[in-house]
RNA sequence: CGGGGUGUGGCGCAGUUGGUAGCGCGCCGCGUUUGGGACGCGGAGGUCGUCCGUUCAAGUCGGAUCACCCCGACCA
């Protein structure tokens, strides 16, 4: 497994004088959320109107490198990725009745020319499926998952939480279907541990519950991912010991079935950040949708369903980890893993730190130099405001003593260190 | 969708009993500065969300409308 995100990291390793996006002393009055201020603020969205954000090129980089975590740990389970489309035929939501506003209050719906109605992607559980029709007709063709990373349009009723719950967000999604309910069942416990593997790579896991929800129309439980964070819109109840959590939308019937005690439950804010579904055969017989068994007879797939919420997660990292200086990125995702700053610009200083650029470059490691003509407070300010989590001083100082100044963004008081000790610390 | 609130240069704000818009940050120019968001001097930038009305006169008063935020309900 390479490093995240590496090949698009390596061709976007700039100067600040080259970024085009500002940071800003100042917040926008009509942002409350944490997430969405210190986004703003360091310039990684653009606030289009509510709910709505515009990912600038910082922004972009850290979905960018959290969808190559998440693309490696789905390929490793035999995810196939594609990219299923945005304007929708009502056809095929009809077959579930779920192209009725009553059924689903969230649609947004518009018109072709001709007056033919078309739906915009909210879910593509039923166009996934409809697709797959055209593909997949014998058990030997089975199982697959296929899976993307598709925008997805939900005309709620409130947008709030800045980039944690808008109208429009970036989901990956994934969609598998089984000849029997044994394999189905097997896969979704294989993406039950690539979800946790793809959480602790995000920096979460420890925070991050597998959570017994409401949802399976097959099942008595979904399971939801939730990571414990004030933010949060949802209420966890964990049992500690027993390492169980459940949503409060199913409180009564978990405490019931898994035999849990109301006292010894946590309550706990919380916010989801994946959701799986184990459909069986539903979906499958409702869209009329089927295979050839070994025995010739035609018979419905077994159907599951995989989400995380790529813009949520990155809305929770922020929250959950920013400190009164600013955003704080976990290594992985960070959107440049050095904030390289050159105090003084005199010919030395400044063909010293190109230096430390190109070889931090060469190693692989992306950086971002701030080589702009700004007093040191001012760029520390930056660094801190934007997170990144290694800043790198060349000055005079470091200079006459021929070394580095290393300090990682949580840390209280630089060091000073070599470059090849600094090259073995970030490559270890 | 119910309740509450806010709209004034790019951002944050002030604007008195109605009298024709101002401050901070940012931006442009010149100079002095350079280890935690420097300072001086000189500038640019606003039909005050929109529309209608009252008035000699509206940022200010009245009405409508749009947008945004918060709480609730709903939801990945």
């Amino acid at each position: 497994m390479g490093e995240p995100g590496l090949a698009y990291a390596k061709l976007l390793t700039m100067k600040r004088t080259e970024l085009f996006t500002k940071t800003s002393k100042t917040v926008p009055a009509d942002e409350t959320a944490l997430n969405a201020k210190l986004l703003i603020r360091a310039g990684y969205v653009h606030k289009e109107m509510a709910g709505v954000y515009a990912y600038l090129p910082l922004g972009l980089r850290v979905l960018e490198k959290i969808k190559g975590i998440i693309r490696e740990e789905m390929n490793a389970i035999g995810g196939q990725e594609l990219l299923m489309t945005n304007l929708q035929p009502k056809a095929v939501w009809q077959t579930t009745q779920r192209w009725d506003d009553n059924i689903v209050d969230i649609w947004f719906k518009t018109k072709l020319q001709s007056g033919e109605d078309i739906g915009l992607a909210w879910s593509h559980e039923e166009p996934i499926m409809n697709m797959l029709r055209d593909y997949v007709h014998s058990y030997k063709d089975l199982p697959v998952a296929v899976y993307q990373f598709q925008t997805k349009l939900r005309n709620e009723l409130r947008a709030k939480s800045g980039i944690m719950r808008g109208r429009e967000f970036l989901m990956k999604d994934m969609y598998s279907v089984h000849a029997t309910k044994e394999d189905l069942d097997d896969f979704y416990n294989q993406t039950i541990e690539a979800y946790k593997r793809v959480y602790d790579r995000l920096g979460i896991g420890n925070l991050t519950y597998v959570t017994f929800a409401s949802g399976g129309a097959f099942t008595k439980f979904s399971h939801e991912f939730q990571t414990l964070c004030e933010a949060g819109e949802d209420w966890l109840y964990l049992d500690r010991e027993r390492n169980i959590a459940v949503n409060e939308e199913v409180l009564d019937d978990a405490v019931k079935e898994l035999g849990l005690s109301k006292d010894k439950l946590e309550k706990l804010r919380s916010a989801e950040v994946g959701n799986i579904f184990n459909f069986g055969t539903d979906k499958a017989e409702q869209m009329g949708i089927t295979f050839a068994d070994q025995d010739n007879t035609q018979k419905p797939f077994y159907y599951g369903s995989y989400g995380i919420g790529v813009t949520r997660v990155m809305g929770v990292i922020a929250e959950l980890f920013a400190d009164d200086r600013g955003l704080v990125w976990p290594d992985n995702i960070a959107p440049y893993r050095v904030y390289l700053v050159n105090i003084g610009n005199s010919p030395e200083v400044l063909a010293r730190t190109q230096a430390v650029y190109d070889a931090l470059q060469e190693s692989g490691i992306d950086v971002l130099w701030d080589d702009r003509e700004a007093r040191p407070g001012e760029k520390f300010a930056d660094g801190d405001l934007m997170g990144i989590p290694h800043r790198v001083v060349i000055s005079e100082k470091t200079m006459a003593s021929d070394s580095l100044e290393y300090k990682g963004r949580t840390d209280e008081t630089p060091i000073n260190t070599s470059l090849e000790e600094l090259l073995n610390r970030l490559t270890a």
